[in-house]
DNA sequence: GGCTCGTAGTTAACGCTGTTAAGCTAACGC
DNA sequence: GCGTTAGCTTAACAGCGTTAACTACGAGCC
C-alpha cells in the first residue's frame, strides 16, 4: 500500500521519499476534495488517507485531529473568499452604495460557488470552543472600512458603522443560508413564485436595502 | 436492563406492559432532552435507548432511523416555533409596520430560546432530498399574510410580497446563523463595540429595515 | 383449546467512524 | 557508531447506525 504513493516511487537518490510539506499538502488537498464533493461528513480519516495513500494514522502526525484538519481546509478556503471580496472592491469607487451592494453580491456569489466550503465555514454546528478563531476576520475589517467610506462620503446615513456593516452581513448570510438549508427560492413553502437564482434574489433586496420597506412619500395611499 | 423499564415494572394485569404510543412519546422525548443538551451529534440511537431503557435496536421499531426520529423531533419543536409566531400576532394591529417587525423579534427570540430544535431545524448540512419537508411551511404563509396586510394598509412599500416576506425572514435568519455560528456579537472580528443581545441587535437594525441604508434628506452632506 | 399472526422487544453482528498505542525504518546530528 | 527524531506502519479500542435472526406475548379465529 505504502509503495503506491506517488512520491515515494523507487527514488534512492539523496532526497527523502517525502518531505513532510508534501505530505501536508497532499492530505490538505484531499480533504478539500471529499469536502467539496460532499460536505464534512464525506470527510473521514481513512477516506482522506486513502486519496494520499496512507494509513490513516499518518494523519496524525501532520494534524492533531480531523477537526483540526477540517479547520486548515477551511482557513484555505477563507483565503479564497477574501480574495473575492477584493476583486470586487476594484471594480466599484470607494465610498459608493454600490460598492457596498456589490460586496454583498459577491458574499452571495462566493458562497453559492463554494457551497461546500461555506458550509463548513459557517457550520452552525461549529465547537463553541473554536468561535474566536473564526472567519471573517480580514473580511469584516473591509466591509466594515466601505462602510465608514460610505458613510464619510454621505452615500448611507450615519449610524454605529459596526451596526451598519452588521446589518449587510446578516442580510447575505441570511439569504445564503436560508436557501442553502430549505432551497427557499423554489420549494412550495416560498408560494408558487419563483425567485430566481440567488444573485437575482439579492438584487431584487436591494431596494429595500437602501430604500427600506417603508412606502416612498410618492406612495400616497393612507399612511397607517 | 429490560426490568429497568418503569412502565413494565411488575404489571401483571390485562393492560400490555408498554402501549406502542407510550414507548413512542418516551423515546421522541429522550431524543428531545439529548438533542437540546448536546446537538445531532449528541442524540445517538444507543443514548437515546438507554434512556428509555430499551436496547438501541428497539427504536426501529418506531422509527425508520435516526433521520427519521430526528425529523420527527424536529416537526415537535416547530410547532412551538409556530405557536410563538401566533402569540406576537395577538399582541399587534394586523397590518403593522410593527407587527412585521415584532414578528422578527420573535424569530430571534424563539432561536435563542431554543437553539437546539434551531439548530436541527435549518441544518445546514441537511441531507437534500429533504427539502420539501421543511420548516417554515405554516410559518411562511403567516408572515407572507401579514406583509400582504401591511403593503395594503400603505405601512409597507407596494412590492412583491414573497419578496418582501423573504426579505425579511432572511434578515432575522441571517442574524440568528451568524450569530449562532460565530458568536458576531463579541467576537474580535465585530471590532471592540460590543453588540448586546440578538434581540437588542435585531432592535438596532430596524431603523436599517425600515427606512434603508440610504440618508434620509435632512442629512445634508454631499449626496454622492 | 390450539393455531396463526402481528407487535415489541432482545442479542449478535457488520462495517463504518475517530483515535491511541506500540513498533518499525530511514535520515540527521554529534 | 550511536541516539534521536520524523514519518510511517499495523493492531486495537470504543463508539456509531443499521440489519438479521430470534423470543415472548397478546389478539383473533376456527
Amino acid at each position: 500500500m505504502a509503495t503506491d504513493r506517488p512520491t515515494s516511487a523507487s527514488v534512492s537518490t539523496k532526497e527523502r521519499p517525502n518531505r513532510s510539506g508534501e505530505t501536508e499538502t497532499a492530505i490538505l488537498e484531499a480533504a478539500r476534495d471529499l469536502l467539496a464533493e460532499g460536505g464534512v461528513d464525506a470527510l473521514s480519516m481513512r477516506m482522506v488517507a486513502d486519496r494520499v495513500g496512507l494509513s490513516a494514522t499518518a494523519i496524525y502526525h501532520h494534524f492533531a485531529g480531523k477537526q483540526d484538519l477540517v479547520k486548515r481546509v477551511v482557513e484555505t478556503g477563507y483565503q479564497r473568499f477574501e480574495e473575492y471580496g477584493c476583486e470586487v472592491m476594484k471594480s466599484y469607487p470607494r465610498g459608493s452604495l454600490e460598492l457596498l451592494i456589490a460586496l454583498g453580491e459577491g458574499y452571495v456569489r462566493f458562497a453559492f460557488e463554494n457551497q461546500a466550503y461555506f458550509r463548513v465555514l459557517f457550520n452552525i454546528q461549529r465547537d463553541p470552543r473554536d468561535v474566536e478563531e473564526l472567519p471573517a476576520g480580514g473580511g469584516y475589517h473591509v466591509l466594515r472600512q466601505c462602510v465608514l467610506e460610505a458613510m464619510e462620503n454621505g452615500a448611507i446615513r450615519q449610524a454605529d458603522p459596526d451596526l451598519v456593516a452588521h446589518y449587510l452581513w446578516t442580510n447575505v448570510h441570511g439569504l445564503v443560508t436560508l436557501i442553502l438549508a430549505c432551497n427557499i427560492q423554489k420549494c412550495d413553502c416560498a408560494a408558487e413564485v419563483t425567485l430566481g437564482s440567488p444573485v437575482e434574489l439579492y438584487r431584487a433586496f436591494t431596494t429595500f436595502l437602501t430604500d427600506g420597506l417603508r412606502p416612498p412619500p410618492s406612495d400616497s395611499r393612507k399612511t397607517q
